[in-house]
DNA sequence: ATCCACATGTAAATGGTTACATGATTGC
DNA sequence: GCAATCATGTAACCATTTACATGTGGAT
């Protein structure tokens, strides 16, 4: 009964259409799971707990032999996800170790903390470059151009604050070097 | 002996100076918070296993009958702080509810979704409202100014998106009252 | 034959928060 | 006298991940 975190990512993903739990993790994996991930120890049991509570309904839509029970949203289910997207509350979580290290980066050397930015900056680009694949691919994953471009945006941006600060404490560098 | 994440808030904050378990806790929840939280019941365990692994040493230094144990780095603490610092490896974990809300609005109608991004932009502006309030503060915190202007200028540019996003839903709710 | 993808599911372990217990000190 | 803060600590609870179990189907 109670609502957890992936409550709504599962009628969120039903609201795009009919799906089996294991279709719902392959959205969540090459989608949400950059701001909000899920597993099947999750997924599964949280199916059943929705559907007793009859905001999703089951059908069972075998592929050949194989087992395959296919969910979608009832009324009450997608009144629940309208309820849960114009709530104004909406929790942040963040644990950004990079960001933990810089905070404590005084104990470096100059040239210590530049290699820190860049090993910071490398992983930006990194994950900037999954989300430009992403784009690429284009609405083929069923990845909203809003949120897309976001995540785009964000992460140029942290790449552009990096070299801005590798700038600095480069400077900052020279100038100690030029001093001793 | 494993290292969890509370491991090194605790060594990177010991490396700022002496304290104790209580002080650690109100370090982390007036700066480190906003990217790594601890909690009592993490910091406390895990001061007694530093010790024991020999890269923290604890000093009992009471405040009149009030019992205090204040921590210091050992060398071989300061170390593993430096090696952490200097892994190339840092975990990013991600849970944000707006994007997800953002992910699923297509099932809002474009006034609701309007809403929506309004109320994510004020989170936003409350959080920048937060951090100025620290960088008035000053030093006295112990914010380094890097990862302080980091924080603020991300918030900046997450406000600006919004405000951005909102006004191209205004743009296209418009045209669509006007066709209809 | 073997491996990978499809598909559902669970048990154990992990990691973390919350709530509580205890007691001293300070300020109103 | 009371509440808030200082200070340490633990137990119970909660959410989530990991690893496993089971079986089908398609490709090499």
């Amino acid at each position: 009964m109670p609502a957890s975190g992936v409550t709504y990512v599962i009628l969120g993903a039903l609201s795009l259409g009919p799906r089996s739990g294991y279709e719902i993790k392959q959205l969540v994996d090459r989608s949400t799971r950059f701001f909000w991930a899920a597993s099947y120890g999750q997924i599964y049991p949280e199916l059943r707990r929705l559907e007793a509570d009859g905001l999703i309904s089951g059908a069972s839509e075998p592929r050949g032999e194989r087992r395959r029970i296919v969910y979608q949203l009832t009324p009450d289910g997608r009144e629940a996800l309208r309820d849960w997207l114009l709530d104004p509350e909406s929790l942040i979580e963040i644990r950004d170790e990079g960001l933990l290290k810089l905070f404590f980066a005084d104990v470096l050397e100059p040239s210590e903390a530049l290699a820190l930015l860049h090993s910071l900056r490398a992983r930006r680009e990194a994950a900037l470059a999954r989300l430009r694949e992403v784009e690429r691919q284009g609405k083929a994953l069923g990845f909203p151009a809003l949120v897309l471009e976001f995540g785009i945006g964000l992460q140029e941006w942290m790449v552009e604050w990096c070299s801005a600060a590798e700038r600095r404490l480069e400077q900052k560098r020279d100038a100690e070097e030029v001093a001793s």
